[in-house]
DNA sequence: TTGTACGCGTTATCAG
DNA sequence: CTGATAACGCGTACAA
């Protein structure tokens, strides 16, 4: 005799429930869904047996029978990022109390990885699927597919940092509806050129005439927020420019140092994400800059731990948890009906802290 | 004729392979699955025909005729708490790596989340499971189920934090035993007890005599951390006391204030973690102590954060990473052999960073 | 080496 | 209101 050492649970199975309480398989299914067609007492005869028996009713059978899951699955690109997360956190909470489950996966940002996981999840044959990042060739996927809705995707665009900025802020947004995203039902992502307008306005109202913004990639959000920035900065008249860097806080910090060298130093930075942030407030730090005092910086997102660091970030506040919540309603709807397609942009708000203050006496405008 | 609007993806099954490429289903699958008997070019053939039919397996379909899945259950307390995250990180590359698909829960560290998943995750037939945190009543699940493995099970004690502190530590490590672990095959921790003594002896070899300890609630790795402090303590012989606090800033930061009035001021504060560490960090800036001027603080568990918060915190450091990917290797591994249950432990490393510091002159040793 | 037939646990259809 | 019976897609003895 060989022990079966799988990792199944009991087997007890419809069929027992059935023997139990003396009725057919096919009424045991109907009384346990609900159905409205069974005498109340059968029903209770079977609950009691069912409950008796401890009986689980096989979720993988089911869906093979029905043809339809209540799994959805969930792609991010960076389980420890905690913009990510959070927004997972919303996801998750809205798939769980509608009674879906999370088949979840991690991108690293890497393509391979997302196609192959997508893969997974249609051989799971999920009900949903939402995918945070990148979204690359969403147009390879089998069709039908089932309903996916992109959360601030990221995809890597194919042209220069350089060439973009020179572009008109209209051409950009023209381009976007080229993007991977245009296999999926849904897109969610937060307003990024509007958000960093309000970033720059709010500087400005402050008295600073002289910003820069750090952490320009070539990423979708990068560069809307980088646009934003410029737009913003040439609508009231101030000067501003933008300077690349790797979203780490150690990228960040060499970047700001170069950036605060005494020379042309801007009054107030604004960066792309708290992230940046946190590492241009060290470098000024170093550079034994006082913030707000000496340069205010500015970040994006407003993660958790933004309201912690000395001093505390003043940031564009990311709606992450709302973003998910939404993401999670647009599958599960769009699961169940056709929709339309569309794109939900969310607005960012202002979060005023301390890591922001007026512009430093006398270094207005340069020269 | 109605449109089937279910989220299924294509239907093309075995059989179509097996008609295109002119044999049987059971050829295709030994084909696809590389049997050893069959013929190369029949197998050529029939990857050919799946290849151009876009043919994927029907995962659940499969894991309904073996019985087996390649599906592990994973379960966390908060996705928004960056030790959660950073442990299930770990674990999803170990086990994304092995083939494995993870299938996600947050149980909000509420027991009844937990048996609520728990249930789901059986449902579905899961190879495995990882419980991170609490895992209540795990004796009340049905036998014999998948391998179980528990992560920092944080189940609460049914005892008074006040008694427990007045026993032995040998007592306590005693009642571990009978916790709600004692139906999971593994289960993997952190050294609290010996992690905590190394930042009482790492401080009081700066000088320090007067100590506290910040943090302590019902919890268990909580309770041995306070354990451990107050036994390394009495060991060296200078002064120590607990108090408890619940393990967010807010309250941390109330507590820290009270704590640091100049009355009896410890010269140091060993924090329950990175998190209660920061804020009584605050709580010391807004009562104008400089640390690690005026007072020490360290945390547990190094948060990525820890290094980027000003002071950067001195921690004792936990193999986030490391504990999840042992984690998921054990439940991997026990779901294909009989194994013996284990506790492991995990060492935690100390992390010297800026918010540590000689004792304040003068201030040794109260009266 | 390959094909046939059956079972996995559930639901749906169609009689009764 | 309830009971047979046929799928759902795949793996696997057993037979050829």
């Amino acid at each position: 005799m060989r022990i079966r050492s799988d990792g199944g649970s009991q087997r007890i199975t419809i069929n027992d429930v059935a023997r139990l309480s003396g009725v057919s398989p096919a009424t045991v299914t109907r009384a346990l869904q609900g159905h409205p067609r069974v005498r109340a007492e059968t029903r209770r005869e079977v609950e009691r047996a069912a409950q008796l028996l401890g009986y689980r009713p096989h979720v993988l059978a089911r869906a093979l029978a029905t043809g339809t899951t209540t799994t959805v699955g969930l792609l991010i690109p960076d389980v420890g990022d905690p913009y990510w997360t959070e927004i997972a956190a919303g996801i998750e909470e809205h798939l769980s109390g509608a009674g879906f489950s999370v088949l979840f996966g991690s991108t690293h940002s890497k393509p391979e990885n997302e196609r192959r996981l997508l893969e997974i999840f249609l051989g799971n044959r999920v009900a949903g699927i939402v995918v945070g990042g990148i979204a690359g060739d969403l147009a390879a996927l089998p069709r039908p597919h089932p309903p996916i809705v992109l959360v601030s995707a990221d995809e890597a665009l194919d042209v220069d940092l350089a060439q973009v900025l020179e572009q008109l802020p209209e051409e950009l947004r023209a381009r976007e509806t080229s993007l991977g995203a245009d296999r999926a039902t849904f897109e969610v992502a937060s307003d990024d050129v509007k958000s960093a307008r309000s970033a720059v306005e709010y500087l400005v109202g402050l008295g600073h005439e002289r910003l820069a913004f750090v952490g320009a990639r070539r990423t979708r959000s990068s560069l809307l927020r980088s646009v934003g920035f410029l737009r913003a900065v040439h609508d009231t008249g101030v000067e501003g420019n933008v300077v690349a860097s790797e979203p780490t806080l150690e990228s960040a910090a060499a970047v700001a140092r170069a950036l605060l060298e005494p020379a042309m130093r801007p009054s107030a930075l604004v960066a792309y994400d708290d992230v940046v942030a946190i590492g241009a407030i060290r470098a000024a730090h170093a550079l034994g800059l006082h913030v707000p005092g000496d340069v205010s910086v500015m970040g994006f997102d407003d993660i958790a731990f933004a309201a912690f660091v000395e001093p505390p970030l003043t940031t564009i506040q990311q709606p992450k948890h709302e973003m998910g919540r939404l993401a999670a309603r647009l599958v599960l709807e769009s699961a169940r009906a056709d929709v339309v397609r569309h794109r939900h942009l969310l607005p960012g708000t202002l979060v005023v802290r301390e890591s922001t203050g007026p512009a430093p006496a006398g270094r207005a405008r340069g020269r």
